[in-house]
RNA sequence: GCGGGCGUAGCUCAAUGGUAGAGCGUCAGCCUUCCAAGCUGAAUGUUGACGGUUCGAGUCCGUUCGCCCGCUCCA
C-alpha cells in the first residue's frame, strides 16, 4: 500500500466497506470461511455469484494472457508474444524453496517492545554500547536509520553522563545478543530498560508432513507463490514444447502465506490465488520486455473496468525492491484505491523484472543446468549461420492476485443510486459479471412464461458456459429488476403481450435503466455484442 | 502481537437484569402488461462459543473465536 499522491478530492472512494462486505454476504459472492464455526482467521469462501466472478476473471486472464498471447499483439521484437501453461503442485520438494530463498527469507525473527507496543524486524535492529562494559546498558537502533541511531547515541551518553567517542563504542546486531544482554538493553523508542522481548521466529511459510508417519525430517511447504513451480520447470519446458526465448510460461493457483496479520476483508488472506507469467528473454532485451508487460497489464485490467482514477501504475522506488529484483530494471506495481486503501493504494498485480536470479539459484541447488541454447544468437560462422549462444534467460513476471482482482471488480462495481429500489447495482463489465443475462415473463400467464423459457433456452445453450441466466417469473417486475441490479446482471430480457404478437422483447439496462425492444430471434446476437464475442 | 470498537433472524438494527422483536429480504397464495406496487400468510435464533455471578443473563464478570479500525508486518 502507499501513500497517496495528493488525489483530488471528487474522485476519493466514498464507498461503504461494511457495506460491500454486507452485500457480498447477502447476494452470495463472498462468506467466511468454516462461518457455522466462528470463521478462521485469513479464509474466505466465494458463493454462487462469486465463484462464477472468479472463474470469469481467471478466464479472461488465460484467455487473454495464454490463448491470445497478450490478445494477440506483438512484442517489442515485433513477433506474436508467445506463452504456454503449466500448472505445478503446491507441495514440492523442499529444496524448492531454499533455492528460491524462502526459507530464509520467509522467517524473519521479531521482536516486540513492552513498553511502546512496537513490533521489529529482529534482523533490522542494531545496537551500541560502551566498549569493554558488561554490566552497563545495551541501545538498540534501526539499522539504516540516522534518526533512529542518534536517538540511541542520546540516550547512550545520557547514561554515560558523557559523550562517547565513535571508538569507544561497540556496535553488534541485536540477534548477537544473549538472553541476560536483552535484559539490559533498552529498545529503539523506548525509555525503559529491558522491555524488548526475545525474537521470536514468524514462519510465513505453511508447512506439511507429507507421508504417513509424521517425522519433522520430512517437512514439506505449501507454495507461497506460484512462480517457482515455474521455474523449476523451465527445462522441461524448453526441451518438451518447441519454444524458442523469448517465451513465458503462464499458471494459475493457490498460494499460503502465514500471514501475521490478515486484514481487509479477502486483499490479505492467508491462502489466495495467483495468476503468474514468467516470460523468459535475452537479458539484453529484458528492459524492452518489462516496459511491453507493465504497459499492457495495466492497461489489460483498465479494459475490465478498472478505469479512472482508482487504477494507478507504480514504479517502485530502487530501495523497496525485492531481492531478486535489485539488479533489475525496475518493479512496477498496478495498484488500485479500495476503500479500506483510500486515499492510498493496495497492489493488484506486480510486474517485476526478476533478473535471472530464480534459474541461477535453481542451477546451482539443484546442479542441474538451467542455461538456454539460443541459435540465433553468437557470432557468423562460415556457413553464414550463428553459431549459437549460451546463457541464462531473464526474467519478467507480472504476477497477479486473482481474489485481489476480484475484490477490486467488487468495489469498483459497487453504485449506490438511492434513485433505484435496490438502492445500490453492482456495474460488472458484461465479460466478467457472474449472471450474464436473466429473462423474465412480464406477468406468469398468457403464453408468456412458456415464451420466456424459449428464450431461456436459446441463451443458455449460447451463453451458460460464461455465467448464469437467470429466469424469474415471481413477483412484480420491478422487484426482480431490483434484484438483478443487486446481482450484476446487465441485461434483462423481458417477455411480454407484444411477444406473443411481434415477436420483439423488452431489454432493461442495468446502467441505464432505460428499456427498448428488439426482436426476440436478434437477443443472441446483441448479447454476444455486449459480452464483445 | 498491542490498543480501540463490534458480534442478536439472510441483511440492517431494537430489546431498564424479568415472555427475544421490528424493518427489509426470502418463500407460498391471490392480484398484477415494465422498475423492491397491493393484499393474505409462512419460515428463519443454542443472542458467536465456553464458563461464572444471579431466583432469573441478549444485558453484569471472565475466557475464547471472529470481524472492523489504528499500530506492527507484508520475502
Amino acid at each position: 500500500m502507499t501513500d497517496p499522491a495528493a488525489p483530488s478530492t471528487d474522485t476519493v472512494q466514498t464507498k461503504s466497506m461494511d457495506d460491500i462486505m454486507a452485500l457480498c454476504k447477502r447476494r452470495g459472492f463472498i462468506f467466511q470461511a468454516s462461518e457455522i464455526y466462528g470463521g478462521i482467521q485469513g479464509f474466505w469462501d466465494y458463493g454462487p455469484l462469486g465463484a462464477q466472478l472468479k472463474k470469469n476473471l481467471r478466464d479472461a486472464w488465460w484467455n487473454d494472457v495464454v490463448m491470445l498471447g497478450c490478445n494477440g499483439q506483438n512484442g517489442p521484437d515485433g513477433k506474436p508474444v508467445r506463452i504456454v501453461p503449466v500448472d505445478s503442485c503446491i507441495i514440492q520438494n523442499p529444496k524448492v524453496w531454499e533455492a528460491s530463498g524462502h526459507v530464509a527469507g520467509f522467517n524473519d525473527p521479531m521482536v516486540d517492545c513492552r513498553e511502546t507496543k512496537s513490533r521489529y524486524r529482529a534482523d533490522h535492529l542494531m545496537c551500541i554500547g560502551e566498549k569493554g562494559d558488561k554490566e552497563g546498558q545495551i541501545y538498540a537502533y534501526i539499522e539504516n536509520d540516522d534518526a533512529s541511531y542518534a536517538a540511541a547515541r542520546k540516550k547512550l551518553d545520557k547514561y554515560k553522563k558523557r559523550t562517547l567517542t565513535d571508538d569507544e563504542i561497540d556496535t553488534c546486531p541485536l540477534t548477537d545478543l544473549s538472553v541476560d544482554e536483552l535484559k539490559i538493553t533498552v529498545g529503539p523508542d523506548a525509555k525503559e530498560v529491558g522491555t524488548l522481548t526475545e525474537p521470536r521466529a514468524f514462519n510465513l511459510m505453511f508447512d506439511t508432513i507429507p507421508g504417513p508417519i509424521r517425522n519433522e525430517d520430512n517437512k514439506a511447504y505449501l507454495r507461497p507463490e506460484t512462480a517457482q513451480g515455474i521455474f523449476i520447470n523451465f527445462k522441461n519446458v524448453v526441451d518438451t514444447t518447441r519454444v524458442s526465448v523469448p517465451f513465458g510460461i503462464a499458471q494459475t493457483g493457490k498460494a499460503f502465506r502465514n500471514e501475521v496479520t490478515p486484514r481487509n476483508f479477502t486483499f490479505r488472506s492467508r491462502e489466495f490465488e495467483q495468476m503468474e507469467i514468467e516470460f523468459f528473454c535475452h537479458p539484453d532485451d529484458a528492459r524492452a520486455w518489462y516496459a511491453f508487460w507493465r504497459d499492457w497489464r495495466m492497461q489489460w485490467w483498465q479494459e475490465l473496468g478498472l478505469a479512472g482514477d482508482n487504477l494507478i501504475m507504480r514504479e517502485h522506488d530502487t530501495d523497496e525492491l525485492a531481492h531478486y529484483a535489485k539488479e533489475g530494471a525496475g518493479t512496477a506495481d498496478v495498484e488500485y484505491r479500495f476503500p479500506f486503501t483510500a486515499p492510498g493504494y493496495g497492489e493488484l498485480e506486480g510486474i517485476a523484472h526478476r533478473t535471472d536470479f530464480d534459474l541461477k539459484q535453481h542451477q546451482q541447488h539443484s546442479k542441474k543446468k538451467m542455461e538456454y541454447f539460443d541459435p540465433s544468437r553468437g557470432e557468423i560462422a562460415k556457413n553464414g549461420q550463428p553459431k549459437g549462444e549460451w546463457y541464462l534467460p531473464h526474467v519478467i513476471e507480472p504476477s497477479a492476485g486473482l481474489d485481489r482482482g476480484v475484490l477490486a471488480l467488487i468495489c469498483e462495481a459497487y453504485t449506490p443510486d438511492p434513485d433505484r429500489a435496490s438502492g445500490v447495482f453492482m456495474k460488472f463489465h458484461p465479460r466478467i459479471s457472474p449472471i450474464k443475462a436473466a429473462v423474465f415473463p412480464l406477468v406468469k400467464k398468457d403464453g408468456m412464461p412458456e415464451k420466456a423459457d424459449e428464450l431461456r433456452r436459446t441463451l443458455v445453450k449460447k451463453f451458460g458456459h460464461l455465467g448464469a441466466i437467470e429466469f424469474d417469473e415471481k413477483q412484480s417486475i420491478g422487484k426482480r429488476y431490483a434484484r438483478m441490479d443487486e446481482a450484476g446482471c446487465p441485461f434483462c430480457f423481458t417477455i411480454d403481450g407484444d411477444t406473443l404478437n411481434d415477436g420483439t422483447v423488452t431489454v432493461r439496462d442495468r446502467d441505464t435503466q432505460e428499456q427498448s425492444r428488439i426482436p426476440m430471434e436478434e437477443v443472441p446476437a446483441f448479447l454476444a455484442e455486449k459480452l464483445g464475442l
